[in-house]
DNA sequence: AATTAAATTTCGCCT
DNA sequence: AGGCGAAGTTTAATT
């Protein structure tokens, strides 16, 4: 169980008593929520106000702000990492907590006129968090397992970072054939195959021998099936799903030959 | 003050309390809001792995989900509106709840082995946002004062959506000159020029008269100048909060008007 | 420090 | 519903 002192509540307290736990929450670099009756002032790369309403602060000790009403996934106010913060009660009686941020310059004063709860939390949290199957997942699983993308395909280069001029993947096929291969993570649009024809054209004039060109993505965009067939261009579908279960049992499998190497 | 129903709290609740003011809290469509030891499993566009650690968890009534750890702006985990929430007591124990999201299709379960706290909250916010000095403000501020961008310009017509082949504003200058801007409400890079003078060019070969191309922009990216010399192009620099300032000054110039008419 | 591209981008607007 | 562009985009990687 959780000791007493990682956690510290008040509901409904005074603004006064309100000050006093947030105070120590800066101190003590915990994190801190606070719910209530509040406005909101923000100038900084643009300027924004909020009008009284009651919302979710939340302020953690890496010093990032986060305003949140009570609809949308997105705050309304926020401050990034890196910003100090100050809370007074103000000679109107509110209670004011000020966010400074250098770089870009920019402040956010979120003032409570009243406060429902406010909560100081030490919060510890050393998990590891992973995303599978992004547009670099995918690359790499294409040239673990070529036969993800076709039959007898092999890799001769690849760029990590897709630049104007270079393509994703390129190799052979099993006829010889010199492949371009570009990989979208999403539904590939009608600019990723134009793009995919622009690549290809300095490296057709250049090799002088017969190319394909294959976009690869889970799906394909409105039209973009004819798009590609009328500029001699193909499409190959590719699960971002596979791709995750490729690099995770090739993961598995270089496991088990180290265990077995051992 | 608030009314006592408002608001409910627990701290340090067994798992069954704590389950219950949750299921509570998604019928009375109240903002949860969950602190404790938890992982997270997310599949649907990518799919995500969160080792346990002590996390905030907010659910908003609107169907919105957000896991906040100890550090960051955004969020580790989440879901945008219209998610539908479900809360159980699994056979090991931990409370699990449940999120499951249509198109596109995506879920994600937060699973706690233990609550620090859980607070739902009936929050009425109708307090109005207002952000200023946005791109679109700026195109409007110079229409209604076309003397902020150059004294003498007479602007002809404009676009509500920058399209490729499209200008934010053309107009004539005080010579008859034909003037077409660019309008950015940030730093204006390199891009943006050349996505100027990329524009300019079929208007030129159609108009067979002399043509000036101004990026209009608060201040200029590094070696953009040079460019736009190069190019032929012309900066004017235009701060967005002097736009927000007009535009002010404008609104209560009508609403003056609208009092003296009637 | 500046630039560039990706993001589970989201969000709004328009077709 | 899909596509396009902007965002106080943020974030990470690369120059």
């Amino acid at each position: 169980m959780a000791q007493p002192n990682k956690l510290s509540v008040l509901t409904q307290p005074s603004l006064a008593e309100a000050a006093k736990l947030i105070e120590k929450a800066f101190a003590q670099r915990r994190t801190l929520i606070v719910a209530g009756t509040c406005h909101v002032n923000y100038v900084g790369r643009a300027s924004s106000t909020l009008e009284p309403g009651e919302r979710i602060l939340i302020i953690k000790s890496d010093g990032s702000l986060l305003v949140h009403r009570p609809v949308g996934y997105e705050p309304v106010n926020w401050q990034p990492a890196g910003s100090v913060f100050h809370v007074r009660l103000k000679d109107d009686g509110d209670l004011e907590i000020h966010g400074i941020r250098q770089t870009p310059r920019e402040n956010v004063k979120v003032a409570f006129k009243d406060v429902l709860m406010v909560s100081a939390l030490a919060l510890d949290d050393s998990g590891e968090f992973v995303l599978y199957a992004s547009e670099d997942d995918m690359h790499r699983a294409i040239l673990l397992k070529p036969e993800l993308f076709e039959e007898g395909f092999k890799p001769i280069s690849w760029e990590k970072k897709t630049e104007p001029g270079f393509v994703d993947i390129y190799g052979e096929d099993k006829n010889g054939k010199l492949v371009i291969v570009e990989v979208k993570r999403k539904t590939a649009s009608k600019e990723a195959a134009l793009q995919l024809a622009k690549y290809i054209e300095p490296i057709k004039a250049k090799v002088n021998r017969e190319v394909r060109a294959v976009l690869v993505a889970p799906s394909l965009g409105k039209d973009v099936q004819r798009l590609l067939v009328s500029m001699g261009l193909e499409f190959k579908a590719l699960d971002p799903k596979q791709c995750a279960e490729v690099l995770k049992k090739a993961e598995l499998t270089k496991l088990e030959s180290f265990f077995n190497q051992t």
